[in-house]
DNA sequence: TGCCTACATGTAGACAGCCTACATATAGAA
DNA sequence: TTCTATATGTAGGCTGTCTACATGTAGGCA
């Protein structure tokens, strides 16, 4: 997978995969992995500042836990976050399909 | 469009719409919008750059014509350039299919 | 005890590519 | 003459992803 190619897609990838449960952010790397079925093997210099990034734009709230002597961090959706999540969603089908009419024009 | 989200896309768009007929730079600005139906609308300081790029790395050739007074730079796909399409549109489905998985896991 | 792996978070600095803004020039219409 | 469309190009900025490094805990194993 080409780092370019996530250009501008991380925060969806993020902002989805902690729809339905709050995680933490090495729990965030495993899920992209494992949803992604291995294609995605994104490094923690990407995931943990985009994660900041996220929650000072309000689109994640972000919580300090510990499970016995380990700190986490773990991260919810916010309202502006799930709003933000359905703007993503949106903006990635207008994507593939502007992309795909190009490269692929016939269908 | 987002601009970050063309990143990394921009070599596949730029092979795909010379593939089947040489174009110069600004054609190949009007046919990228055409065919994605007015999605795409990608500025010179992109496009420029970009295909003087591709002709370094032998994807494309280029060739000074002039047309009356105006002159323009025509570029044709190479067969590195057909080998490189492939290999981006192979890359493009791949991508699409693990971003997808992350967004629309039921699916 | 020491060592290794997995878990867990984070920063600094490099890099690349897309962008805005500007510069230049011809052709043709109003 | 002025405006728009055609046509190419550069300089510099921006920003997000990356590599590499730093730090620390927990638990297994020899």
């Amino acid at each position: 997978m080409n780092a370019d190619a996530l250009r501008g897609h991380m925060d969806a990838l993020l902002l989805s995969v902690v729809e339905h449960e709050p995680l933490h952010g090495y729990a965030i790397i495993e899920a992209l992995r494992e949803r992604s079925g291995g294609a995605l093997d994104v490094p923690t210099g990407t995931v943990y500042p985009a994660l900041r990034r996220l929650e000072r734009a309000g689109l994640l709230a972000g919580e300090w836990a510990s499970d016995g002597g380990r700190r986490r961090r773990t991260y919810r959706l916010t309202d502006a976050g799930r709003k933000a999540l359905a703007g993503e969603r949106s903006a990635w089908r207008s994507f593939t399909t502007a992309i795909g009419r190009v490269l692929d024009p016939l269908r």
